[in-house]
DNA sequence: CACAATTCAATTGTCTACAACTAAATGATG
DNA sequence: CATCATTTAGTTGTAGACAATTGAATTGTG
């Protein structure tokens, strides 16, 4: 136990953090993980449900999603639109294309990169996807404010950790 | 395409989504995905980087967690606490086991439950872990209220989809 | 032009997450 | 008391995520 009564004052000097132990630091840490990981979770059993018709995970929709915005788009500009890399692109779009869903081709200007293009079977698929994003804002119990509210908080969120890990990539 | 002109009564009843199409809707769908899913492994990736000296994962320091708060107990209720089965937990505890951080026995008053219980050396991390939580704050450039706020948030939004799901489950 | 550095996709290995199933123990009911 | 149903962990199979590595193609530089 650190009884100690002096406060480190580098720790404190910039954050609202005055009054507040390690252990109730831990215990908030514990409700916000519990929290993050259930409403990840939570969603993804969503997706999981409302996706099953189309025979596609939720990861496999988020894909789709691009390339229906997006149109042909190398493997390299997916994953920087989903933060993904080839590690988990390559097996997931290979299943994407046993499904009949996409192609990919190397491409003739540049061999190394891979082109993944929507099949008509992929294109048409949208059509029954429309159905989809109604289901999940029910499923929120939010209106349309609070979920552009909840999706602004989460990017400036993520900013804010991306930067964070950044700084501190391996002491 | 659905170009009927009249709306669905049913569907616009009870939502606030009067002059959204189902394009803006798949658009907003795609927004709040990325940025949910973003986030997510954002938090992830932080945790990460801070779990790293600790020598576990994010979810083995989920169950750390647990068992520092709540003491010895069976695999059954340590799923109840964090939303996870069997098939998740089992190979998770094997490998807690392994780097000594918890012993597992079966319960000698019933021999189908399995007591999961901190070792000397998994209480002792502990004190390690006291530093993670304060990493954690820092790294999202929140205040304590705004993460409260977000927690609660959180909560509410999974409860909301738990009831969805419920509500769903296969048609 | 040749050689080194970089880029890109794919692979390997580890660790979740979850559905579906198995096996053993316990409880309930006729 | 014997049989059936339920509870509890564990296993198997599939899919994601990510670190680390590999191999091929391209680019940059001397």
């Amino acid at each position: 136990m650190t009884t100690s009564a002096a406060p480190l004052p580098e720790e404190i000097s910039h954050t609202t953090s005055q009054e507040i132990s390690e252990e109730d630091f831990l215990r908030l840490d514990r409700q916000i993980c519990f929290s993050l990981h259930a409403a990840s979770r939570a969603f993804n059993s969503v997706y999981r449900v409302a996706l099953k018709d189309l025979r596609i995970t939720y990861p496999q929709y988020l894909v789709m999603l691009v390339l229906w915005e997006q149109g042909e788009l190398p493997v390299k500009k997916l994953g920087e639109h989903l933060r993904l890399d080839s590690g988990t692109l390559s097996p997931l779009l290979k299943r994407l294309e046993a499904a009949g869903l996409v192609r990919r081709e190397r491409s003739p200007r540049d061999e190394r990169s891979v082109e993944v293009r929507l099949t008509d079977e992929g294109t048409a698929l949208r059509e029954r996807a429309l159905a989809v994003p109604r289901r999940i804002v029910a499923a929120t119990a939010l209106d349309i404010e609070e979920i552009r509210d909840l999706r602004d908080r989460l990017n400036r969120l993520t900013t804010a950790l991306d930067e964070a890990a950044l700084e501190t990539p391996a002491p």
